[in-house]
RNA sequence: GGGCUCGUAGUCUAGUGGUUAUGAUACCGCCCUUACAAGGCGGUGGUCACCGGUUCAAAUCCGGUCGGGCCCA
């Protein structure tokens, strides 16, 4: 007979529509328990990441519902930014840079809505119970004004600063980026050593990857430590090609080891570049433009930078100026999303001052609560080791507008009122400037890094639900461990500078989903697997238990086997509550039965420990410790033990019976639901028919049985020893006539009747000794 | 290169000092026992990566080696 797992959804999705889920009428902070959710990126699909990692949330969420907590469950998406942008040029076919500014944006709005929208049925289908109703959208004119308005608050206090610095650039995306979006990348290029010769016939050589820079050489330098210092020291070079004269100094961030010890500062090559020519104060020589191309006025004009290497060096080699080339492998900074080498300049950029407060951003990281408690580590790592001010203006299409104008006269920036807020200063115009009344103004052209916003959600919370700030810290973030050191630390630090708070008690950290073979999933490789397949064949239920079935913090190779399980515990739900559901409403007042007694039992230990489990976050733990009441305990030994007695037992005992089958079968609905919410709403209606599991609360555990568990406990020690003695005989063809056990315990005659039942055998000879034992009788 | 983390039956996984190492899955045998054959019962399968140390006792603690993953440079 075949389960329709996809039927039993769908039926309960139309029941849950039927009824909105009731919101629990306290208000008491006390009482609420609020969920920082991650809100996807808008790519049209949710992939199977979002099908481990989202229900986790979910089972916490329907957890705390069930315990009477007013949960704040929100839900948004994320439209604002490059990946955004990218969506859409895939998708409509266009090119987002070769549009008109505003059609573009629109476009972007556009295009996001309906892949939101589809994003939100794959959730739904998921069982994830958030606000989809309340659903933000990062890029919407709600949120520019909350990130426009803590920008401004952030400029009033300081913290945000514009300066010309040193800015990391991608010539690809032409656009300043972080340092959070740098990746390093091995590549494999020349290593040249060119000589540098002095006036008076003296020489030095120098080792570098990057000849094309070469106009823009401004000095060389040498560690202070370098022996051939003495006779080097301050002498002019001329620098081959270009000819401008550079002089050779000291600093000690040159490696000795590295190259031949000397290295050519340019303006610049990389990050050590940039910081010896600001401590030395050298000359600035502009090499590139915006969009990467070397302005030379010269050999390389209007060149790529790898096009300029090859053609300088093969000027060099001309010329006689190259004394080696070696192959090596090096690592160099690329931006994260379109691997192209990033250049180093300097422009005027928009940035949060937070070099000043590490200590604080590594004590705010001991007052969260981590788990696992070693992610922490990785977020002080971060702390540690950041180096530059958070550069937050961006030159992109789709992001929020800088709220900022200039005035051209008195050169302050002018920001607008509050209560003016959204603003757009690349469209709209500001008629003068409020400090000086001239006319001169122009609009800040740049948008704001999406982790600026990012960075607020709790706040956008706070404002999608009407609430007030005092509900930050909010009880617990969720998010995937690759993105501690952007999304976990931006919030962190903005949290600590607007609020001086946490935002958060707890952070709970997901893994990420590979492959079968363990490799990440993408649509070049092949290897891509659509979640909502899964959720066709093994149920929502099936794709949520098989994210229960390891520490959700760890990752997952997507491995069929792994899903199995969760159909069979579909299916086995359902089947053992219509069992208990064709047993009689028994209304007992005292229960009896040992084997009663002893399934109470099992489940207020069961209850205890799940209990636990979902407080401590540790959903695998307490998928297992259900599943062993429900399969070994519940199913396995005591319906079979009380079969017997339902054919054959007293009025009393089938009303016993009954009662408490019910009650159990019940509880392990509840404490699965959580994890499994389909099939046991489902099944419960089998026992209720009015009533829904989603509005019921947790169960507590009830009165205890400890020495009847422990007695009881022995009798289906004894039940699995004969069991594996007749299924041995069995199984070998060995005739028998009956069995034999010893036990430990004196058995009374009503307990070898249960004993006979569960086994269906008759003829078992009981003996008490001081070894169990059972072997059968020919 | 640095940090973190993992290495347990064919595969996935539990287990942070104490009987015979957890469970799933796969495989094999038996059983259509009146919820479920998408089931039940039983079984095969593990030098707990390797080496050394601490301890009466190590999968577990410490040091090292090898290998994988992630983050960062």
């Amino acid at each position: 007979m075949d389960f329709d797992i996809a039927l039993m959804e769908e039926r309960v999705r139309e029941k849950w529509k039927a009824k909105k889920t009731e919101v629990s009428s306290s208000n008491k902070n006390d009482d609420i328990f609020s969920i920082d959710t991650p809100p996807p990126t808008v790519s049209g699909e949710i992939h199977t990441g979002h099908a481990y990692s989202y229900p986790h949330q979910d089972m916490i969420a329907r957890f705390q519902r069930m315990m009477g907590k007013h949960v704040i469950y929100p839900f948004g998406f994320d439209n604002n930014g490059l990946a955004t942008e990218r969506y859409v040029e895939k998708v409509k076919h266009v090119s987002l840079s070769n549009m008109e500014r505003r059609a573009a944006i629109e476009l972007c709005e556009t295009t996001s809505k309906d892949a939101i929208e589809s994003m939100k049925k794959s959730f739904e289908k998921l069982g994830i119970s958030a606000d989809m109703d309340k659903a933000y959208i990062s890029y919407s004119r709600d949120v520019w004004k909350i990130s426009q308005k803590f920008f401004i608050d952030l400029l009033k206090n300081g913290i945000a600063y514009r300066t010309e610095g040193m800015t990391i650039s991608c010539p690809t995306c032409r656009t300043a980026i972080s340092q959070i979006e740098m990746e390093d990348r091995e590549v494999e290029t020349d290593f040249i050593t060119l000589r540098f010769q002095s006036n008076d016939g003296k020489y030095v050589d120098i080792a570098t990857t990057r000849p094309e820079m070469l106009g823009a050489c401004v000095a060389l330098a040498i560690n202070p430590d370098d022996e051939r210092l003495g006779e080097l020291e301050d002498l002019e070079f001329t620098v081959p090609i270009y000819g401008q004269k550079v002089k050779l100094i000291k600093d000690a961030r040159v490696l000795k080891d590295k190259g031949t010890g000397v290295e050519m500062v340019c303006t610049f090559g990389d990050q050590t570049d940039y910081e010896i020519w600001k401590d030395h104060e050298l000359k600035l020589i502009k090499l590139l433009d915006q969009r990467g191309f070397i302005r030379d006025n010269s050999h390389l004009e209007g060149m790529k930078t790898d096009e300029g290497r090859k053609k300088i060096k093969n000027m060099l080699k001309d010329e006689g100026f190259i004394i080696e080339i070696k192959r090596i492998k090096h690592s160099v900074n690329t931006h994260e999303r379109c691997s192209t080498p990033i250049e180093i300049g300097v422009s005027k950029q928009w940035y949060l001052r937070y070099l000043d407060r590490k200590d604080q951003l590594l004590d705010a990281g001991k007052a969260i609560s981590w788990s696992p408690d070693y992610m922490r580590v990785r977020y002080d790592n971060w702390v540690k080791g950041l180096k530059w001010d958070w550069c937050i203006s961006r030159q992109r299409i789709m992001g929020i507008p800088i709220p900022v104008w200039y005035c051209s006269k008195c050169h302050r920036e002018i920001v607008p009122d509050i209560e003016k807020l959204p603003v757009d200063p690349r469209f709209e115009v500001m008629e003068k400037c409020t400090h000086c009344g001239s006319s001169d103004v122009t609009g800040e052209n740049d948008v704001l890094d999406t982790w600026f916003t990012s960075s607020t959600t709790p706040s956008i919370v706070v404002f999608q639900y009407g609430m007030e700030n005092d509900i930050i810290p909010m009880s617990v973030r969720f998010q995937g461990h690759d993105i501690i050191s952007t999304w976990a630390f931006t919030t962190i630090y903005r949290y600590m500078v607007h609020f001086n708070s946490i935002p958060w008690g707890k952070i709970v950290i997901s893994g990420n989903v590979y492959d079968s073979k363990g490799q990440k999933m993408s649509k070049s490789k092949g290897n891509v697997v659509d979640p909502m397949e899964m959720v066709a064949q093994y149920g929502a239920d099936g794709v949520r238990l098989w994210g229960t079935s390891l520490s959700t913090w760890d990752d997952i190779s997507l491995k069929e086997q792994d899903l199995v399980r969760g159909r069979r515990t579909i299916i086995k739900i359902y089947n053992a509550i219509s069992l208990v559901a064709s047993m009689e409403k028994g209304d007992v007042k005292n229960v009896d039965l040992p084997f009663n007694r002893w399934i109470l039992e099992s489940l207020n230990r069961t209850i205890k420990k799940v209990t636990d489990d979902f407080n401590n976050f540790d959903l695998a733990r307490a998928r297992f410790d259900i599943d062993q009441l429900f399969w070994n305990d519940f199913c396995d030994n005591y319906l079979e033990i009380i079969k017997p007695f339902l054919a054959r037992g007293t009025e009393a005992q089938k009303a016993e019976i009954g009662a408490v089958a019910r009650k159990v079968a019940e509880a392990i609905l509840k404490l699965y639901f959580p994890i499994a919410p389909f099939i046991t709403e489902d099944s419960y209606g089998l026992l209720n028919e009015n009533r829904m599991l989603r509005d019921e609360r947790w169960p507590e555990a009830g009165k205890e049985f400890p020495e009847e568990y422990r007695r009881f406990s022995s009798i289906i020690d004894s039940i699995s020893l004969l069991r594996g003695v007749k299924s041995r005989a069995k199984s070998t063809k060995t005739d028998y006539s009956g069995f034999f056990i010893s036990t430990a315990e004196d058995l009374s005659d009503f307990e070898k009747t249960i004993i006979k039942g569960a086994l269906r055998e008759e003829n078992i000879e009981f003996k008490m000794g001081d070894t169990v034992e059972a072997h059968i009788v020919q």
